[in-house]
DNA sequence: ATGGTCGTGTGACGA
């Protein structure tokens, strides 16, 4: 068995106790950040291998965007792709030794207006998520997990008023399509909503709500996910909506899943 | 309809 965990952490320089934090509160065996906002080489290490994580693959860029995967076990780098062509940091992935493989997503968020030919970074979400599709159809991944900030929230529960959201970047019809057909395409499986089925959830509240735990107005951007053949080793997902409250925190909290493989 | 808050790195830009 190994439990994993996704968190978007808005820069892992600014943010490095909190990371320790989570690491000794919760020990998870995977630890998958987003956002790290932070070249590679001066990711903060010692820390989190002196809590035994001593295993890192990261691809990370100056001041934005990066992607890194914390590990007990022994982590194996088998591709870091650059969906859309837009010379960002967003994905990594890597083979555990058991075979399992993570991959470690950093969705575009898109910008404000939903429509591609008024908003650029509109249309270069689509088509990153587009040429994710394409990509997984074309590799049909097995016993892979996929995690990360997707910045779409799917259902009318994973947002706080669906129709309030429907022309809203994150939860338009046409950003649900592309990620429905991410998820056929690599025959994945949402492990937290197979664990939680019902009611709502949310992984991410802004900074920009004054009270985000009275408003509670969230969204489910971060997820887990799992190819067919290994979903049903899954288990005991959990949203640590506490964490959001912690000091300084991210505006995203952890969401964690464990698998008997 | 608008503005609200963060992080990076010092002036906007991205979220």
């Amino acid at each position: 068995m190994f439990t994993l965990a996704t968190w978007n952490i808005n820069s892992v320089r600014l943010r490095e106790g909190l990371v320790i934090r989570l690491l000794q509160e919760e020990a998870p065996d995977v630890l998958c950040l987003q956002e790290c906002k932070s070249p590679v080489e001066l990711i903060p290490r010692e820390g989190f291998a002196a809590l035994g994580y001593h295993h890192m693959v990261a691809r990370g860029q100056k001041g934005y965007n990066g992607v890194a995967i914390l590990s007990k076990l022994p982590l194996e780098e088998v591709a870091g792709h650059d969906f859309a062509s837009l010379g960002h940091a967003r994905h990594v992935a890597a083979r555990l030794p058991n075979g399992v493989v993570i991959h470690n997503c950093y969705v575009p968020a898109g910008g404000d207006i939903p429509d591609r030919t008024q908003n650029e970074k509109f249309g270069q979400k689509l088509d990153y998520l587009t040429e994710m599709r394409d990509h997984f159809r074309d590799s049909l991944p097995q016993r892979s997990i996929l995690v990360g900030d997707l910045n779409i929230a799917p259902r009318e529960d994973d947002v706080w008023n669906h129709k309030q959201l429907l022309k809203i970047v994150s939860h338009t019809p046409i950003e649900v399509e592309h990620f429905n057909a991410v998820m056929e395409a690599g025959d994945w499986v949402d492990v937290t909503r197979q664990d939680i089925p019902e009611g709502r959830l949310y992984s991410w509240w802004s900074y920009r709500s004054p009270d985000w735990d009275a408003g509670d107005k969230g969204r489910r951007l971060d997820h887990v996910w799992a190819t067919k053949d290994i979903a049903a080793s899954a288990h005991g997902s959990r949203i640590l909506r506490p964490v959001r409250g912690w000091e300084q925190g991210s505006d995203h909290v952890p969401v964690f899943a464990s698998f008997d493989l």
